[in-house]
DNA sequence: GATACACTTAGCTATATGGCTTACCAACAA
DNA sequence: TTGTTGGTAAGCCATATAGCTAAGTGTATC
């Protein structure tokens, strides 16, 4: 659980910025290189290749060189678990409201019956 | 559009820390007052009310003070903006899948009529 | 009125982050 | 062999973050 924990940090703050999601918006569409990654940003590449960095590190996407070229493809599995988490909270919330919303027509049922 | 991208921002960021995913777990099942919320952390309470803060400028919290106590609750529809920006990306993804199937069995086809 | 409670404010420190520039290196292409 | 391309490494700077302590403030409670 505890590295869990970890992983969704990572995910989250690599999603908490807008070149890094721009590139996951761009790879969940098809492998790249970095090249074609940076090339909408105005940034210098060793600063977008800090964001690939921290892409890879938090396991959203993952790379391989092969001759000059570093290609890049997303990791839909890492996505899914801040899904996940993002859906056990929607689960909470709704299943709350559920109860409440049951307990109201108790009520209104209690009242109806008198 | 601008305007969502910051929102999405601080949303991620507010997830991207295992104290701030704990209070929004507890908050959708129900608000609490700060103090109940802060309870379990080993935090000093300054600290802690950063992260509240944090929460509170990201949208995904309210809170409100009445006499001495301040007392959270969730803002499901921020949480909704997180999760349909992964579902976005997800449906991109799975269209992507979908038509390499496409694809590969209508390569599978062909192959059979001949 | 004194005390306790629930924050709030201010300031500090250490670390992390996100950009930059410069120089370098490996791999192609001419 | 030289030039170009696609990164990579190192270091810098400004800002943000995440924790702390100490002191203060407003609101109950006794």
């Amino acid at each position: 659980m505890a590295y869990q924990q970890t992983a969704l940090d990572t995910v989250f703050h690599a999603l908490a910025d807008p070149t890094r999601r721009a590139v996951v918006q761009k790879l969940v569409q098809g492998s790249a290189s970095v090249m074609e990654l940076a090339e909408p940003f105005e940034m210098a590449l060793p600063s977008f290749m800090k964001h690939v960095q921290v892409l890879e590190t938090s396991g959203l996407i993952r790379s391989q060189k092969t001759g000059r070229v570093r290609t890049c493809e997303i990791n839909p599995e890492r996505l899914g678990a801040a899904e996940t988490w993002i859906n056990e909270q929607r689960a909470l919330w709704v299943g709350r409201t559920d109860r409440l919303t049951d307990h109201v027509e108790t009520l209104a049922t209690k009242k109806e019956t008198k």
